[in-house]
RNA sequence: GGGUGCGUGGCUCAGUUGGUCAGAGCGCACGGUUCACAUCCGUGAGGUCACUGGUUCGAGUCCAGUCGCGCCCACCA
């Protein structure tokens, strides 16, 4: 309310924005009386997105910061697995912004090819439909229904995460735009060769009926069988044995491989052997890639079905025979087999084998199995003619930028996995025999048989001109769009002034188990498109994982409870950012649990009610309170505590930022946490309460405006962790300008070691005399008598006396300050605090026994940790070789322990005289 | 087979250039209706920082190895 009145007056701030939206945040006039965060987080979203904070102001003259969200799925709703990339992406965005950058955070949403034609397939299979039913027309307008309700989900619930990204540059993958970038980036590794189309060994899921990528495969170890196996000879005098895990693809041998050094088999090298069943012949060859050692030292070779064969086969020019169709049943190949399923067929074969005595032995076996990503079937190796990316070329450049640091990854061990990946990339193979995608932008001649590649659809073919041409059926690897993204969604390949300004990007954030899938992908793509990095640092976040460590996936079955909208609406989402900012550490995977989100809920709460209790402190007068621009200096006003106040939050500002900078942001948030409630609160607000009801107007003024100005400071530094709270908050609060979103990220400032040291003093003697109280049984509201002698910090405690009585509920009245005392008071509990004394006439209540076994322990520890203390100092290679300061430390500190000895000592003689 | 992460009080985890007596939240025990807050306040118990060895004046923190758990990569028929 005031701030509207001060930027009236010209106080400094902006009035042009008031002038034109004439609009302040929409909260209830009062803060309530406890924190809702239901009822102030959507209308502030709502607010935001209106006056365009989340826009960029483009400004040449000042480097952007610039973010890609990684695009989710349209599969489904967003999980809290895709919470943490909003938090950690929206708290660099917000921060960046604070500091006066002109940032940018690109949204959107993947078509995400295989993933999404599945969900659709599995809704029409509730239906009793195929997509064959529907033909592929109908069926990719069925898809884009569907993707039209989760787009909304997604969206939707992105807001209520708070996310402050650019929405009028939000992106989907098959726009009309990026299908365009798609078809450019196909054409130019077309042209230059870099793209290949070709009969090859893939990875092939034969329950969707496509190719796959090598990363789409999912390894898992499987307890299965190792079939022993016996091929009579042609003449049948004589038999091989090899061993398989997989029998049914015997139908589709064409060869059995022995190592050439290997003395068993030498005189059955270049004699023919009869397949089992159906008697087909292949040679015994050799090669040196088998492995004498293993199973029986023979190996039988199916090229069509095996990568290992298939080297083997292109090496010693065997026949490839597929044995099965594209749904992995058997071909005319596997004569009486044929039409049985694999595993049907394999379970024959083998009481086919045992009937006729061929079956040597069944021996337990453990090996890992491929698994399709997408619907866990057991992936078929197979020959099938696919379109390739080469990948060498273009990986030696994305190589040599992470080499020589001009893309940096966090953490950084994630650089040597990449390296590993890199050196030993393998072509990419990009087609999928899917409806749902970017089609592949290359058309067939009937006539002449050419093959074009065009950016444009071609209605002729440009060789012999004939109009019957059609386009390949296949479309796009998901992950080929994907790849493009940073530079995609900016407008690439045309000249835009956005792709000029904010490309390239400045942090790729995402989750460490698509490093492969896209992150080296938009390296390698983006150098090759752009000749520009696509990104200066990668931030790799680990993933989250529910209390029994599962990953949190769409598939687990009981994901509706890791619906962040229903953790929103219990706890708010500050409290869920900021678990989820302040519980990971870059790279580490972790375990999400509901005690901690409520705890950072209650968090929230205790700022709110930091704030209700400075604000119902002003006097009325809160535009006198408003904090400077610049870091807040100590005038004669202020005494010890704000000073000390001060310098914490001074030192807070220089750590949180430094930390922010150096992406630690569960450390820096955790800071303020700490902070806030253990400084600013249970010290702070604590040692104002009495000046503020004191006459001294000077003083409680001081106070007043210490209080803002570290609170006001203190949510600009939670911003990034707590968007919505700290706006809410911030509003109420004396403040300068429109919107906390778009403050100035805080200043640090002077700190005061002194006035650090002074009240660290007076904290531990507060606590001191806490614990006498209680381990003594004082009644919590009874004041109590205490005699100091503080030696040289006399003016310090008169000066705080009245904070002390307070705090450890002294009696005013019989709170005795001294800098030294003649004799030691009788019958009191003597208590050694930082080198003053301080005795607490508890007469009643002085157990005398227990006393002196208290000082007896306190003295004996006291000695251990001197002897641990002398015993350093007497080292001269530690008073040498160690740095000053740390040798002064511990020179005071040793002094301190004499001082404190002598002092146990004196009461350990009285108490017992 | 190669690589990598983790192993810190009952539970979940912090602890980044090695330097006070190792921290937090939750849980636990005891005590609290003082005008910001019971979504709270005060006090307390609880840890040989997996193990072994090394480097160093000094190691939870660096190095080597061992054990346990996890993950990634890999043409183990």
């Amino acid at each position: 309310m005031w701030a509207i009145r001060l930027e009236m007056a010209g106080c400094g701030c902006d009035p042009r924005r008031n002038d034109i939206m004439g609009k302040t945040a929409p909260l209830p006039d009062q803060m309530s009386k406890t924190y809702n965060a239901g009822e102030i987080e959507q209308p502030l979203y709502r607010w935001w997105e209106i006056e365009g904070y989340f826009k960029p102001r483009i400004d040449p003259s000042r480097k952007p910061f610039v973010i890609s969200m990684p695009p989710p799925n349209v599969t489904g709703a967003l999980h809290l697995g895709h919470a943490i990339v909003s938090c950690i992406e929206d708290a660099l965005i917000r921060y960046h912004r604070m500091t006066g950058r002109p940032t940018l955070w690109v949204p959107g949403t993947d078509h995400a090819g295989i993933a999404t034609q599945n969900v659709v397939e599995r809704e029409l299979a509730k239906e009793g439909l195929t997509r064959h039913h529907l033909g592929r027309t109908k069926f990719v307008e069925r898809v884009w229904e569907w993707k039209r309700v989760f787009h909304q989900r997604i969206t939707d619930q992105h807001r209520r995460l708070g996310v402050s990204c650019d929405w009028d540059r939000e992106r989907f993958t098959m726009d009309e735009d990026l299908s365009r970038a798609v078809r450019e980036a196909f054409v130019r590794l077309y042209e230059r060769n870099l793209i290949y189309r070709g009969a090859y060994l893939v990875n092939w899921c034969p329950r969707c009926g496509t190719a796959i990528s090598d990363l789409e495969v999912e390894h898992e170890e499987e307890d299965t069988s190792l079939w022993h196996v016996r091929y009579w000879t042609e003449e049948g005098d004589r038999y091989i044995t090899v061993a398989t895990t997989r029998p049914e693809t015997i139908l589709g041998d064409t060869a059995v491989a022995v190592n050439p050094s290997d003395p068993r088999y030498g005189d059955m090298v270049g004699r023919k052997v009869r397949l089992p069943v159906i008697n087909r012949l292949i040679p015994v060859i050799v090669d040196e890639v088998v492995d004498s050692s293993f199973g029986t030292g023979a190996v039988k070779v199916t090229p069509a079905h095996d990568p290992v064969d298939y080297e083997m086969g292109i090496r010693h020019g065997l026949p490839v025979i597929n044995a099965m169709n594209d749904d992995a049943t058997m071909n005319r190949e596997a004569g009486p087999y044929q039409g049985q399923d694999r595993i049907e067929c394999r379970r024959n074969l083998v009481a086919d084998l045992e009937a006729m005595g061929d079956l040597v032995k069944v021996e337990p076996y453990h090996h890992s199995v491929g698994h399709c990503q997408r619907c866990h079937t057991i992936v078929e190796p197979r020959i099938s003619t696919q379109w390739f990316v080469r990948t060498k070329p273009l990986a030696q450049p994305a190589l040599q930028v992470v080499r020589d640091g001009r893309i940096r990854i966090i953490p950084e061990r994630f650089t040597k996995v990449y390296y590993e990946w890199m050196e030993n990339i393998r072509d990419w193979c990009i087609s999928r025999q899917l409806w749902w995608g970017h089609r592949i932008p290359v058309w067939y001649c009937d006539g002449c048989g050419a093959q074009t590649c065009s950016r444009v659809d071609p209605t002729e073919c440009p060789h012999c001109g004939s109009h019957a041409i059609h386009q390949d059926e296949d479309v796009l690897d998901t992950w080929f769009s994907s790849g493009l993204w940073p530079f995609s969604t900016l407008g690439w390949p045309e000249k835009t002034e956005d792709l000029d300004y904010f490309y390239p990007t400045s942090v790729l954030e995402t989750a460490y188990d698509i490093l492969f899938f896209w992150v080296a992908r938009m390296i390698m793509l983006g150098l090759d498109m752009t000749g520009e990095v696509p990104f200066d640092t990668v931030y790799l976040h680990g993933l989250v994982r529910d209390e029994e460590g599962r990953k949190i996936s769409k598939s687990l079955p009981d994901a509706w409870r890791y619906d962040p909208l229903l953790v929103i609406e219990e706890y708010g989402q500050d409290a869920l950012r900021f678990t989820l900012l302040t519980g990971s550490t870059p790279g580490n995977d972790m375990k999400l649990s509901q005690s901690r989100i409520e705890a950072n809920r209650n968090f929230a709460n205790k700022i709110w009610q930091a704030a209700r209790f400075v604000l119902g402190n002003l006097d009325g007068r809160a535009p006198e309170f408003v904090p400077p621009a610049k870091p807040l200096a100590p005038d004669a006003q202020v005494n010890t505590a704000d000073r000390w106040i001060l310098s914490r939050y001074h030192r807070l500002v220089g750590q949180v930022t430094r930390l922010i900078d150096g992406y630690q942001l569960g450390e820096a948030g955790r800071q303020v946490y700490e902070f806030l409630w253990g400084e600013y609160c249970d010290w702070y607000i604590e040692m104002t309460k009495v000046r503020l009801r004191d006459r001294d107007q000077a003083s409680a003024d001081a106070a007043r405006r210490v209080l803002v100005y570290v609170l006001e400071g203190c949510l600009r530094l939670l911003h990034p962790y707590m968007p919505f709270a700290t706006e809410a908050i911030w509003q109420y609060l004396p403040h300068r300008g429109q919107a906390l979103i778009v403050a100035p990220w805080p200043q640090g400032g002077a700190v005061d070691d002194a006035a650090e040291e002074q009240i660290g003093t007076l904290m531990e003697l507060v606590r001191t005399i806490r614990n006498a109280r209680s381990e003594y049984g004082v009644e919590p509201g009874r004041r109590i008598a205490a005699i100091i002698a503080a030696g040289e910090r006399l003016p310090f405690l008169q000066e705080q006396a009245s904070i002390l009585e307070a705090l450890a509920r002294l009696d005013g009245g019989r709170l005795r300050l001294e800098e030294s005392l003649d004799s030691t008071p009788d019958k009191a509990l003597a208590l050694v605090v930082g080198g003053l004394d301080c005795y607490l006439p508890l007469a009643s209540l002085l157990d005398l026994d227990r006393e002196r076994a208290r000082v007896r322990t306190d003295l004996e520890r006291l000695a251990a940790e001197t002897a641990r203390s002398e015993k350093l100092l007497a080292n001269r290679d530690f008073v040498a070789k160690a740095p000053q300061v740390v040798v002064e430390r511990e020179r005071d500190k040793l002094a301190g322990y004499h001082e404190r000895r002598e002092k146990l000592q004196e009461q350990l003689h009285s108490l017992s005289s």
